[in-house]
DNA sequence: AAGTGGTCTAGACCACAGA
DNA sequence: CTGTGGTCTAGACCACTTA
C-alpha cells in the first residue's frame, strides 16, 4: 500500500452545514485524541469522529463524499469505507444510497472495553471505582452453567460474589461463574484487587465478544444485604456472557444495579442491529 | 460482476465440528428462509444462518476458510467477508487473525422492524399484540422534545399515549410524540390502529437507525391505571429516537413495561459495539 | 444528467496462529 | 513454514436522489 504518513491524517475537509448553523468551522488544529494503532481505517474514523464532535459539520449537516474524503486522506474509497461504516455502527452518521451522509450525533466515547468492565466505564464518568470480595468458592458446575460456558460434565467453576463501587457507595452486585482456567487466574489475584477484567488481560486473557441481557429482578437477602437497600427493591439486572476471540467462554455473570445508578444504551440500524427484545423467560440463574 | 444464480446459493460446505459433535452434517437441502433481496451478500450471510442454525458446524465448531467460502459461492473474497462481517455483528461467529471463524451460537432471528416494532416483536414470540389509545394531542414542543426532534422554535408537536398489550394483557406504557408531518399521518390513521410503524411504513417512512436507553422507572398514576398495577412499582423503561435515512428525526418514545415481561438483549465485540452503560441522570421526561 | 452511496471484483501485502 | 483473517487498492457497474 501507499503506507501514508501519519500526518496525512490532518487538517479538515468541510462538508455542508445544516440550515441554522452556518458560521462554526474553526478547529483546523488536527488535533486527535484518538488511538493510532496503525490502522488506517481507524485513523480516519477518529478524525472523522472528532470532526464531527467538533461540530465541524453540523448536527444534521452533510458528510463530504466518499470520493472526496478519499483524496482528503490520500486513501482508496474502500479504506473510507471502512472508516465510515465504523461510524455507522456507532450510530453517528446515516448514509442512504444516492444522497450524502448526514450526522446524527455526536459518539458516545466508550471502547469495548469500557463495557465489559465497570472498572473502566466508573473511571469514564469520573467516579472512582471499588470492589469489596464477599466470596469466592470452587463448586461443581450447575447444568446451565456447564452449557453457558461449554464445560465437561464433571468440571467444576469458580464462583465470585462482589460488591462494586462508585466512590464508596455500593451500587452493584456482581456474581460471576469462572471456568477453573480463569478462575485459577482470578483465585491468585490480591484480595479486593478492583478491576479482574484489566489483571485477565495481562495474562493474556482477552475479551472478544459479549452477549447482554437486561430486565428487572428484585433484591433478595443478600442483595439487600450488601447493598444496604430493602429486601425486595427493584434492581436493574444485567446477565454477561464473555467469550475470547477463539470463542471460549470466559465469564458468565449476573450484575445488579441499585435503581438511578445506571441505564444502558444501544445503537442501532436498519443495517445492522444486534439489539432484541427478549420474552421474558424468568430468572434465569 | 459474474451475476452467479439464485442457486449458486445451495448445497453446503462443510467446516470443521467441534470436538464431542461429529456426526451431524445432514440437511444438504439448501432450503432457505431467508429472503432473497437480490443482494448476493446477504444471500451468502442467510445461508450461512441458516447452516449454522442447522448445526452444520456445530457450536464452538469453526467455519471454512474465506477463500473456501469464496470458491463454494462463486463469488470474490471481499463479497464473503462482508457477509461474515453481518454474521459477526449479529454475535454468531468470532474473528480473529491466525485462524478460522468460531460458531458462537444460533441467531436470534429478529429483523430491525421487529426490535422498533412492538406488534412485529409480539407476533415473533407468538403473542397476539394489541394497542388501546388512550390519548392524543398536539401541543407546542417542550425544549428537550425540540431539541431532540430537532425542530423550530414555535413547533408543534403530536403526543401519543397508547397502552400495549400481549394477548389482552397490558404489559407496556407507550408515551410517543412524533413531528408535525409525522404525526398528521399518524392522526389520521384509524383509532386502535395497532401498528404505526406498519402503517408509516406503507406512507413510505422509513424508520432507518434507533437509539436505545434503558433503565428503570416507577409508575405514576396514570401508569397504575392503565397497566393495573399498584402506583410506584418499579417497569422497565426504554427510551427510544428513531430517525429516517436521512437523519431526519421521526419519533421520541418512552416505553414502560410491566417487570417479567420482556429482556432486552445486545451483543457487541471488540470490533464493533453500539452499546454502552450511562451514568444515570434521572427521568429523561 | 450528474452525483452519491451500494455492491462486487481481483489482486496484493501483512500480522498472527499453529504445526 | 503454511494457512488464516485483516487491511488496502483501483477499478467497475448499478440504484437511487436531486436538480
Amino acid at each position: 500500500m501507499g503506507a501514508p504518513t501519519a500526518d496525512r491524517v490532518a487538517g479538515r475537509l468541510l462538508g455542508e452545514a445544516p440550515a441554522g448553523s452556518a458560521g462554526d468551522r474553526m478547529n483546523q488544529d488536527g488535533s486527535r485524541r484518538g488511538t493510532d494503532d496503525g490502522v488506517m481505517y481507524r485513523r480516519v474514523a477518529a478524525d472523522l469522529r472528532d470532526a464531527i464532535a467538533d461540530g465541524a459539520y453540523g448536527s444534521g449537516g452533510k458528510l463530504p463524499a466518499e470520493a472526496a474524503l478519499a483524496e482528503h486522506y490520500g486513501v482508496s474509497r474502500g479504506t473510507i469505507r471502512q472508516a465510515l461504516a465504523l461510524l455507522r455502527s456507532n450510530g453517528l452518521v446515516t448514509s442512504r444510497r444516492g444522497t450524502r451522509r448526514v450526522v446524527l450525533g455526536t459518539a458516545p466515547v466508550q471502547s469495548f472495553s469500557e463495557l465489559l468492565s465497570f472498572t473502566n466505564w466508573a473511571r469514564s464518568v469520573g467516579e472512582e471505582p471499588g470492589a469489596v470480595l464477599d466470596s469466592m468458592v470452587v463448586r461443581p458446575a450447575g447444568d446451565q452453567e456447564r452449557e453457558r460456558l461449554r464445560l465437561e460434565p464433571d468440571a467444576d467453576v469458580y464462583a465470585v460474589l462482589r460488591v462494586r463501587t462508585l466512590s464508596g457507595r455500593p451500587v452493584m452486585i456482581e456474581r460471576t461463574v469462572y471456568p477453573v482456567w480463569v478462575g485459577e487466574l482470578v483465585a491468585r489475584l490480591p484480595v479486593n484487587e478492583v478491576s479482574y477484567t484489566e489483571q485477565l488481560l495481562e495474562h493474556g486473557i482477552v475479551f472478544a465478544d459479549a452477549d447482554h441481557t437486561i430486565d428487572l429482578a428484585y433484591a433478595d437477602a443478600d442483595d439487600a444485604r450488601l447493598l444496604g437497600c430493602a429486601d425486595g427493591t427493584a434492581l436493574l439486572r444485567e446477565l454477561r456472557h464473555t467469550t475470547d476471540p477463539t470463542g471460549r467462554p470466559l465469564e458468565w455473570s449476573e450484575d445488579r444495579y441499585l435503581p438511578g445508578t445506571v441505564a444502558f444504551t444501544v445503537h442501532n440500524s436498519i443495517a445492522a442491529s444486534a439489539f432484541s427484545r427478549l420474552r421474558h423467560a424468568g430468572p434465569a440463574r
